[in-house]
RNA sequence: UGGGAGAUCGUCUAAUGGUAGGACAACAGACUCUGACUCUGUUUAUCUAGGUUCGAAUCCUAGUCUCCCAGCCA
């Protein structure tokens, strides 16, 4: 089991007797897609309940209506279970409202909230600064009953948007300015994707997310290193408002028949993950959405999961790259090799192989007869025989890769040239006999001769040449619209602003190139989502949107390791 | 002297006073009908300076650097 120190703390609660189950939750709001970082939350919470034998709910934390649609709920949810995971119950902040709203009476009963006048401006004056304690609103010391009567006419949508709002009475001298009088109340009256019209006033998340935590019984509440500061915050209001104590602050939730056992949780908090070449802040991809630079939230070349999907990423593979991310409170940026290698891992033990070419050169052998056709046996998987065999048409004139043609090739070139040899996958050996141009000098076709003693079954076919290349049936290959997609940022850190340029002018252009490409037969018919390795060329997806059998698109995962690519470079 | 957090190979991450280990990357080689996969090997790290100790990445002191916080966002 792993060991980070997350679930070295939840190991040690449990010996301890703390709680008898491990309840997590992962908390989105729904106000965009779930992108790459959101899954490491995801993998924490879900798998950590799972190994625990605990249970992990899914809640959509929507206290912020206006910045909140339904159509990302119902994107996070098939997001989620997409990535491998199921909640245990669904539940909104929402739900919860007016468990929340009976909370706040309470505080203020207690003397520990108050109702203040000041607008947003007034406020940020009388919080002080970093350095500079903060000074008492002139409305700080109205009465209970004040309190109460107004917080009432709040709730009853007596005030205008922003003229009030309710705030805890904790310690405007605080060094930590969160617990400068924090607001827990606003007035909005904007309508709630979940509760339509019935509140014009809405929780604060410090405020909702921990009673929230607690009305669910979760005992370890995961978020991200920023949190840190709140934490005193969240001990607070959980501490005073003591749920497990005041049934009647959630008989509310009972009637409706919603199971609920309060407890006291506790906030952990570890470093968000980061991506060398990516962007994950929810603003910056919803502009690169809004403002054309990509295709939509799904577009392969996002990190969003929608766009890792259609992209061709896996599951299993996002999950093995979080595992071995790890989990600590240093900040840290991932290499996106690391990313790339765990698809490539979890792809090369799942993907058939199928033949393509990419950039068609025509390859005549000329010592086979006009309109020869054979139906060759190969496997689908190098290693795996569950994988099954299929036929692949071979005939007289067929596509190659252009560059598997050198006329100069470089120092350590393994494949073609002129009279050179070189074998054709799961045919034999072939010898380039002549080179035909066109007027312009442009390479048109490769004259070869197949060696017929290097055949399937015939004594010479061990005979070892540096170089094997893939081809298609120039009459029996499909075509295709292949989509080549690269990094969407050409820098490792988009976001950093040195030398002046901004993240968006590191948008590669050339992250996305369609080619006009030749399959074998065996990779056209086939479903969206269906994914494959097109042997010496990469990993590549059928579009779950745009494919169809009869006009395939693919897209490109990602390459293969190559090792001759990076010795050419240099 | 605002508050909080963090510093270990190139990148992540272990070691909880007792051999600084693993993964990925890189490099070299083997294998190969995918220049893939696989296998083998190699290189590289405790922020600095003091101290405690038989022994310090770990404890103490001082310093340095990085990140977070001044929404009626989450």
């Amino acid at each position: 089991m792993r060991q980070d120190f997350i679930r070295q703390i939840v190991r040690d609660d449990l010996a301890a007797g703390k709680h008898v189950a491990v309840h997590t939750r992962f908390p989105p709001e729904p106000n965009g897609y779930l992108h790459i970082g959101h899954a490491k939350a995801i993998c924490l919470n879900f798998g950590i309940a799972a190994e625990f034998g605990g249970w992990c709910n899914l809640r959509l934390d929507d206290t912020n209506p206006g910045k909140e649609d339904p159509e990302f709920v119902e994107g996070i949810k098939d997001d989620v279970r997409w990535l491998g995971f199921e909640w245990h119950a669904l539940r909104h902040a929402s739900d919860y409202f007016e468990v929340f709203y009976r909370s706040a009476l309470k505080l203020i009963e207690d003397g520990l909230a108050y109702v203040d006048d000041l607008d947003a401006e007034q406020m940020r004056e009388y919080r002080g600064t970093l350095t500079q304690a903060g000074r008492n609103s002139p409305y700080r010391e109205r009465s209970v009953a004040e309190n109460l009567d107004l917080f009432r006419r709040m709730r009853a949508g007596e005030f205008a948007d922003g003229s009030r709002t309710l705030r805890a009475k904790i310690d405007m001298g605080a060094g930590n300015i969160n617990l400068r009088d924090p607001a827990i109340y606003r007035i909005r009256k904007v309508a709630h994707q979940n509760t339509g019209g019935a509140w014009p006033i809405y929780p604060m998340y410090d405020y909702a997310h921990c009673l929230s935590d607690a009305l669910e019984g979760i005992t370890h509440s995961l978020c991200t290193l920023e949190f840190e500061d709140h934490r005193p915050l969240y001990d607070w209001f959980v501490d005073r408002v003591d749920l497990p104590n005041h049934p009647e602050l959630w008989r509310p939730l009972q009637d409706a028949g919603l199971p609920t056992q309060p407890a006291k949780p506790r906030q952990i908090e570890f470093s968000r993950l980061n991506l060398s070449y990516c962007i994950t802040s929810k603003r910056k991809l919803a502009q690169l959405v809004g403002e054309g630079h990509v295709d939509g939230w799904d577009d392969p070349r996002m990190n969003t999961l929608r766009g890792l999907r259609r992209r061709g990423f896996t599951p299993a593979g996002l999950r093995l790259l979080i595992e071995r991310v790890g989990v600590s409170k240093q900040n840290s940026v991932i290499d996106y090799a690391l990313l790339e290698g765990c698809i490539r891992e979890d792809l090369d033990a799942t993907a058939a192989r199928r033949m393509a070419v990419l950039d068609p050169l025509k390859l005549v052998l000329t010592n086979l007869p006009d309109g020869h056709l054979e139906m060759l046996p190969f496997a689908n998987h190098p290693k795996d025989e569950s994988f099954g065999m299929r036929e692949v048409p071979f005939a007289r004139e067929l596509w190659i890769e252009r560059e598997d043609f050198a006329e100069l090739p470089p120092k350590g070139f393994h494949r073609l040239k002129p009279d050179g040899e070189v074998r054709l996958r799961g045919v034999g050996i072939v010898k380039c006999e002549q080179v035909v141009k066109d007027a312009a000098g442009q390479v048109t076709a490769l004259h070869c001769t197949l060696d017929p003693q290097t055949r399937h079954g015939m004594p010479g076919a061990d005979r070892k040449v540096k170089g094997t290349i893939h081809w298609v049936s120039a009459e029996h290959a499909v075509a295709a619209e292949v989509r080549l997609y690269d990094r969407l940022f050409g820098v490792p850190a988009p976001d950093s602003e040195e030398d002046g340029r901004s993240w968006l002018d590191h948008v590669n252009p050339q992250a996305k190139q369609v080619v006009r490409a030749w399959l074998e037969p065996a990779a056209a018919a086939v479903a969206p989502e269906q994914r494959f390795q097109f042997e010496r060329l990469g990993y590549f997806v059928a579009d779950r949107v745009d494919h169809r059998a009869a006009a395939p698109v693919f897209n490109r995962t990602v390459t293969l390791r190559d090792t001759w690519a990076r010795q050419a470079g240099q």
